[in-house]
DNA sequence: ACCTGAACACCGTTCAAGT
DNA sequence: ACCTGAACACCGTTCAAGT
């Protein structure tokens, strides 16, 4: 295949994805026909049915595409062996997740819709796995701290429980602690969504006063 | 209007509600269609538009009727003057939801469904006010413990503060609190909708450490 | 190969006609 | 007054025909 034409399918998959996030934002998961994106992209309807074979496909290549907040910050820090809190990385995540101007309203539907199209599912446990591998990652040094000071090279050959498929004390703790990292962010954005903004730290102060902290 | 009559139709509009849930269940929102809802309920399309305007205004029946956890013994508590910590409030909370077995799933379709739907949201709004009501009333004691010893009684005639609108500290604590406490039951709800059951003694102790309890 | 747009099956809702 | 079910406008998807 020519580089130049996968080049312009790409850029026009990637326009029409645009034009549906823009409509998306707008009128809602619910509320946006393939007749909005058809006429918001200028485009046919053969001709976005050319590029994704329906509906869902479409919708699946905009949460990949757009709805995954940058994570590079979270990975560098997993890298330089900083020790990052669990708190410090949710605190992270979810500035970058406001800053990114994400509507929390779109993700919340397109929870609602993965929960009925497995498809949109699948992308969802994708999207959500390269989150909770790069706050497993971020919170590694952490994890080894609480469990005994013995911190070894990650890249070290390791004996029996690694050999046989088990996780290291530390890995399990942070693989563990990242899905409650996970669990407290969907809450910001089911709570905001359904009832208004509200300050990333004031939430966090919130949320710590109940559980007793 | 005779009593039989407001009875009947009190009861037609449960057994189509209960036929609505049991597809809902089955199928989840985006996938069930009237025809569906027809076809199990064993009635006419007609028939069900005689009894609710549209499929907006049955779904608003639905959650009003079906979607909400018992707040008896939440409320109950905060009539004895017992304390009630934000934390035991929020675990009941859960357990109860866990117990009455409704699908987190629905509940999350319900979510994004009403983020486009005005009528579902104020439903759900309702529903939550009635949720965030009972959770103040509860956790009341504690929060007069936390704001200063002095405990006034509930029906006691109160001062220039209630007089000018405000709410004493008490109030304002309880209140702010139960924003947490509900945003941390959408985390749970959420979370376990998207990744599978998690039980709610492992949810709160995880959400804890990442705090930094 | 990409694109057009009329055609198709199915959806929520309405309404003349029955009881 | 409650109910029936055919009819209507609109949706996602397909496909013969164009470039």
């Amino acid at each position: 295949m020519p580089k130049v034409t996968d080049a312009y399918r790409e850029a026009r998959r990637d326009e029409i994805a645009r034009a549906a996030l823009r409509v998306l934002e707008r009128n809602g998961v619910r509320d946006t026909s393939i007749a909005d994106i058809v006429e918001e992209s200028g485009l046919s309807t053969g001709a976005i049915y050319s590029h994704f074979s329906n509906k869902v496909e479409l919708a699946r290549y905009v949460v990949g595409r757009f709805l995954l907040p940058r994570l590079d910050a979270l990975e560098a820090a997993g890298d330089r062996d900083e020790i990052v809190t669990p708190r410090q990385a949710l605190r992270g995540m979810l500035t970058a997740f406001s800053e990114a101007g994400l509507s929390t309203t779109l993700v919340l539907q397109f929870w609602g819709e993965a929960m009925v199209e497995p498809g949109l599912h699948d992308e969802m446990l994708r999207t959500a796995g390269r989150l909770r591998a790069a706050l497993t990652h971020a919170i590694g040094p952490w994890a080894r701290a609480q469990t005994g000071g013995a911190v070894p090279a990650p890249d070290a050959a390791s004996a029996a429980p690694e050999a046989s498929g088990e996780l290291g004390p530390a890995e399990a703790l942070a693989a563990a602690t990242a899905r409650s990292i996970v669990a407290l962010a969907q809450g910001y954005i089911a709570n905001t969504a359904v009832f208004g903004p509200r300050d990333v730290d004031e939430y966090l102060a919130g949320t710590s006063a109940v559980l007793g902290c």
